[in-house]
DNA sequence: TGTACATCAGTGAACGCGCGTTCACTGATGTAC
DNA sequence: TGTACATCAGTGAACGCGCGTTCACTGATGTAC
């Protein structure tokens, strides 16, 4: 029986949470700045030294909060990917998504996708849910080549890859997509990368003084980025 | 005569770079976090608060380096994009110049392009110097425009831009480039923050299992996002 | 050219602060017989 | 079911560290007459 050493183990992984949720806190109120060990301990009405029952460093506790914020941000994704209309449709519903996550979370945001914490190092196992995003446009691109109406190049004439990055991107799709024409894939990373430029720009201040507020341009890069990549805004699914 | 006063004056100028200077190759070659008023003193052999005597405080160190670096990054995007050749291969050359600059920076590039800094509120002299390389950009984009090189929508199919995104366009145009259409500065904004997600992704570790190393992809970006702009990669200049 | 005074650069000590981590400890929870 | 022992959670004090900023000061450089 395990009854007695679930209660511990209970109120184990409790407090583990309770934790990790009053530095999430901390993080999303105050950002990356304020957020120490010290402090997530007083919060929490405990002393500093308690939580290295929970967690061995505080880089544990920071690899805890990066891998909880991929996470929300990969689950948003994926939920609008899932949603209904037009490849299209759900493509721009995926961006819509990521950022409303990414604005309604900023510092959890820059966490994740801003400079990298001096001293700190993020383990392997930050890539699963760091590629959430990425494989949750792929899922929508997949499905319109599956269906027949992705527009191989966009669009645009093609301007051919060069035997080495061909390579690149078809070890790339080898694991993720491997049905997928290498072209089509590099211009689902020329996607990604732009998304989080522009989503970097907006909230690190850089497009103050430009197109800000920026939810026109959003939207309509969106647009623009869903035929980059082959989805005809016309073709229902 | 200024003799006597430029002696003191020269001392307090030539200082003021030293400690710019000293603080600029700690940030280059230890990161943000080991950036201090402290550190910096002691690099130069000075007691800490000396350097009260030529930065009021350590946000306004902060800003001279940002400034600087901004402007190192600016200045080596528009050589660049004086250089010779087609207007497709001025662009090209601008992106591989910033890229080359962000990659021997990249504690500089980080500092004006990842997270901002917490507490720190960047002032509004900071812009003309950010704006450099876009600005560049924009250079090439006119000059081929000018010379009636440019294909207005980049060889894909109008997407036309909604009233309010056109008006937010034109007021940027205004102050920059009046003469473009709105949907080519719209498609150089896009660009822009393509640019500068790519090369955050590359720096920031966000491309590691993908495509890194990410020079092919890079080089081969900057030629899709020529022909996104419009610059016809056939058309010489 | 010389003297009296004002300006300024740099010193050294101190302020109050917060940090991550270690360590010996108390007391509660769980386990074996 | 009851007792003896082991495990574990949390405490409180302390370690050594670095930070930004203030302040009264010394001594050098510059200025006015």
């Amino acid at each position: 029986m395990n009854a007695g050493r679930t209660a511990r183990e209970r109120a184990r992984a409790e407090l583990t949470q309770e934790i990790t949720e009053a530095a999430r806190r901390q993080l999303a109120e105050s950002g990356a700045g304020a957020l120490s060990l010290r402090a997530v301990a007083r919060e929490l009405g405990m002393v500093s030294s308690a939580l290295y029952r929970y967690f061995p460093s505080r880089d544990d506790l920071l690899t805890a909060l990066i891998t909880a914020a991929y996470d929300a941000m990969g689950e948003a994704a994926e939920h609008a990917a899932r949603g209904g209309g037009t490849p299209a449709r759900r493509w721009a519903a995926t961006y819509a998504a990521v950022r409303d996550w990414a604005r309604g979370h900023p510092h959890e945001y820059a966490l994740i996708y801003g400079s990298p914490v001096p001293g700190y190092q993020a383990p392997p196992s930050t890539i699963v849910p760091a590629i959430r995003v990425p494989l949750a446009l792929l899922a929508v691109v997949r499905e319109a080549y599956a269906a027949g109406s992705l527009q191989v190049t966009g669009g645009t004439p093609e301007l051919p890859l060069t035997p080495a990055l061909t390579e690149q991107v078809r070890a790339v799709a080898e694991s993720v997509a491997p049905e997928l024409p290498p072209a089509v894939l590099n211009r689902l990373l020329v996607a990604w990368t732009q998304l989080f430029g522009m989503l970097s720009f907006e909230l690190f201040g850089q497009l103050v003084g430009s197109v800000d507020p920026s939810d026109e341009f959003f939207t309509h890069t969106a647009a623009e980025m869903a035929r980059f990549v082959g989805l005809s805004p016309e073709t229902p699914f």
